[in-house]
DNA sequence: ACGGGGACCGGTATTACTATCGGTGTCATG
DNA sequence: CATGACACCGATAGTAATACCGGTCCCCGT
């Protein structure tokens, strides 16, 4: 196997990164945010739902400065994300 | 055409973030760095050279982290440079 | 009841990313 | 001169991202 396949906590980071996104649209629609951002809002509803885990990286670029979001706040929060469901499995 | 092709400056942009990142290397190897960001040594390469205008998100992030760059800091800088073409090739 | 906006999905088509391999070149150091 | 580290490249193979299409559903306003 050459490019191997997402695993399986890739796609929970997608989903994460997705979820995440979706937030911060807040009351705005994908049509609207996707069109500011150039790209297609079928990409944009797949990236929210985490049905694109990986999406490439300046699309994430586009969106998040659609959005007002700064990456490495972004990031952040993904991170703890992570950890709260750590701890919250963990227990 | 369903996916379209990158576009030429969608290419320059890519070597942008490569110069950037190559740059931001500084001493460390290919080797070394790729290593710690989790990726394949050819991958990291492949990036810096523009030869992958538009990695995947999480593959930038890793490296970044590596690096110890601020991607916010990291995409001002890129829209520096931008700016600073524009005004070179403008004049 | 009808229509429109918003979101979702599966299928399809095309391009792009990622990894591995083998080979080349350079440079420093023994 | 040999060896090793570092970088580069082309080819190959496999998976993923992106876009467009048609269809469905729900909800709200008229």
């Amino acid at each position: 196997m050459v490019r191997v396949p997402l695993t399986i906590s890739e796609h929970e980071r997608g989903e994460r990164l997705g979820r995440a996104l979706r937030t911060a649209r807040a009351g705005r629609s994908i049509v609207d945010v996707a069109t500011q951002a150039a790209i297609s809002p079928e990409t944009l509803r797949k990236i929210e739902r985490g049905r694109i885990p990986t999406p490439a990286f300046f699309t994430v670029v586009a969106v998040a400065d659609v959005l007002g979001l700064s990456l490495d706040d972004l990031l952040a929060g993904l991170a703890a994300d992570d950890a709260a469901e750590m701890a919250t499995l963990g227990r």
